[in-house]
DNA sequence: GTCTATATACGGATAGAC
DNA sequence: GTCTATCCGTATATAGAC
């Protein structure tokens, strides 16, 4: 039960984190049922030995990697959400940057934690806890007080949410079909996303003063 | 090579249709590696070498599955975006309405399209040719008009795509964890997804006009 | 058409040598 | 810690009886 002290992540070439990192592309590249022990032993350059010496069983070292993933995407939106110092405006702008930067450099991420996360209900979402994370925040309380004063139209806080996720994970989710129906390369397509950065918050800002 | 000649499609009790059921149900929900061709025989109430023998095999009985649910997809579309008789406006309430009561329906389809197609480029998609078919579009056209007329804000028409795909569909493809975050049972989540058919499209103009 | 029984392969995990 | 060899359950597919 002793917590592992670890290093500044990035050059670790323990035998532990070649497997992991094979884990983590494959996982999150193909899914849980599809990936097998056998390939993230190749990819690691071992065998499945050792695989089930460090992990002890292929679900474990998958729960390692969905739960590593929940929090990076957890964190990226924390520190947006309860600075204290910053305008709901600006909140929208910070977190709409972070998560197109985090996207950019690992699009897989969202496509397999929903998918993962439909069949296996996993305790792991109860216990990271969103709801109530969300409630308390800062950012929530802005945009309570923004609806009373007028300043946005009212709404089921829900759509404001699902509007900000909606328009920034979504073209991640479904590059291949959006690359292929704009004919765009890798480049050309996160040149886009670069793009709405700056575009997202602005259509924000016009939806939630609609109608 | 001989076409199908087939029913209504509602009522057809053959067993041929019983299999192919069980395995839309399954496949979409869980996935091609995920979902065992004794699943598929159990859920159809018969067993395996029936199944081999109406499909031949586990991958040509998924193939149909998915020409299928790309099919669906495509035509609910294609019916809107060609009517030379409807505003822009008219068919961006449309499209919202109509892939808002398909998804109402069946949620699963698009986390499955989606996260299969990710792996198996298959020629399927290309062969749809949804490029095209959205480039000959007379929706294509009118925003054309409307970005050069300066009705609305000039911008990449991927990102007009991407911003009415992620409004619609978004919602359902994180469906678990945004009904867990807004603590809301499924009847809750579809009066959600049923005032979003009035409300994106009034979002959708006001963004096109933004900035 | 539909079933039971079975061939054959694959995948996760372990034993035991080094 | 790391490997090879192997066990054993599971999965797809087929043979052949009815």
């Amino acid at each position: 039960m002793a917590a592992k002290k670890k290093q500044p992540v990035t050059t670790d070439h323990s035998t532990e984190e070649k497997i992991k990192r094979a884990a983590k592309k494959l996982f999150t590249q193909k899914g849980y049922a599809a990936t097998k022990t056998r390939d993230i032993a190749a990819e690691a350059g071992i065998n499945i030995a050792l695989l089930n010496y460090y992990f002890r069983s292929k679900e474990k070292l998958f729960d390692i990697i969905m739960l590593e993933h929940l929090q990076s995407f957890v964190q990226a939106m924390s520190v947006v959400m309860n600075d204290n110092d910053t305008t709901l405006e600006q909140k929208i702008e910070a977190f709409v940057a972070n998560y197109i930067d985090l996207l950019i450099h690992q699009p897989d991420i969202p496509l397999f934690i929903l998918s993962e996360l439909r069949q296996h209900p996993k305790e792991l979402v109860a216990k990271l806890d969103i709801r109530k994370f969300l409630l308390n925040s800062s950012l929530f309380k802005q945009l309570g007080e923004a609806m009373q004063s007028g300043k946005i139209t009212p709404m089921h806080p829900l759509h404001f949410i699902m509007n900000i996720a909606g328009l920034v994970v979504f073209p991640f989710v479904g590059s291949p079909i959006l690359m292929n129906v704009g004919s765009l390369k890798q480049k050309e397509f996160e040149a886009l996303m670069m793009e709405r950065k700056k575009l997202i918050p602005v259509w924000v800002k016009a939806m939630m003063k609609a109608k």
